[in-house]
DNA sequence: CCAATGTATCTCAGCGCTAAGGCATTCTCT
DNA sequence: AGAGAATGCCTTAGCGCTGAGATACATTGG
């Protein structure tokens, strides 16, 4: 990314270009962390998508369940999205869809014990892969980063989950 | 994501997930900020993955011209996504491709004056979506930010371009 | 000089997502 | 109570990307 904004400055002097400087890395840094995350999934026959949608009915805690709605603000999803990802799943016996009793629109999912198993087997290897991501930031980098992130998030209205 | 940590706490207050507060913040967001870029390319009949090309030749100076090879290092996706992103562009009149004069393999993709024109054009609105992005976090916080963003890159050896 | 290997690009099936729209159910307001 | 708006989820066409493999050309070593 210096090199980039090196170009910039050789090719266009009149820009400021110093944004780049924080979205090109964010762009690279997400792209590399994405592929090192998913060969992980991939050891437990999963992806990002089916592992999101597990760990967070998983991290919800008991009874384990979660509505189509609560699983897409939590993913920045689409609803279109979550259907799908919601078929997989349940077409591999991971979740369950059941109509509520509250309301006749929604529909709560549900973790089966063999999607509980399979979130309990891939969250220890998840957390390793990224612990060995950040291996190389020492700790002051690594706050300074979440400082940072938590600011920035905060700033572009990111409040609600 | 602070509810996330706390959630995990909650329901598995063994496991150490202090890695997600960095990488969840990363996912979020770089999901918020790739929605806000696309749609000021949108505005000017662009995608993120098509500003990318016109820009990487675009910066890349006289005389505006970089193999396939060269764009797909550039932009981390494979091969395959970089020839249908240059037959797009070359649909639209934006780049030329041409057989290298000195490898009968590789291809000079080049900008056309469109294209040139075109990202002439998008440029500076992009840059400024950039900086109304960063608007809310302060100097301090951004080199922060792009400091520990370099040292986490380095350290997972993003050194070559 | 040729065979084997390596390199640059393209091809294509499959995948997950978005955007737009549809259906059923619930809420709101008179 | 009933009409209209809002909500929750699903459907589907289309899109860009990946991964595996094909093709064409270049390089290397004997």
């Amino acid at each position: 990314m210096d090199r980039v904004v090196a170009q910039w400055a050789a090719e266009r002097p009149d820009l400021d270009v110093s944004p780049m400087e924080v979205f090109g890395r964010l762009k690279r840094l997400y792209r590399l962390v994405d592929t090192a995350l998913n060969r992980t999934f991939a050891e437990h026959g999963l992806d990002a998508a089916s592992f999101d949608v597990l760990a967070t009915l998983k991290r919800s805690g008991p009874p384990y369940r979660l509505t189509p709605t609560g699983l897409m603000q939590s993913s920045m999803v689409t609803s279109g999205a979550i259907t799908q990802r919601l078929d997989r799943l349940e077409a591999r016996g991971l979740v369950t869809r059941t109509r509520s009793d509250q309301d006749g629109r929604s529909r709560e999912v549900a973790l089966t014990p063999e999607g509980h198993a399979l979130i309990e087997r891939a969250l220890p290897d998840h957390l390793a892969t990224e612990f060995g991501l950040l291996e190389g930031l020492d700790d002051a980098r690594t706050a300074a980063l979440v400082d940072a992130m938590r600011a920035l998030l905060v700033a572009l209205g990111d409040s609600p989950d």
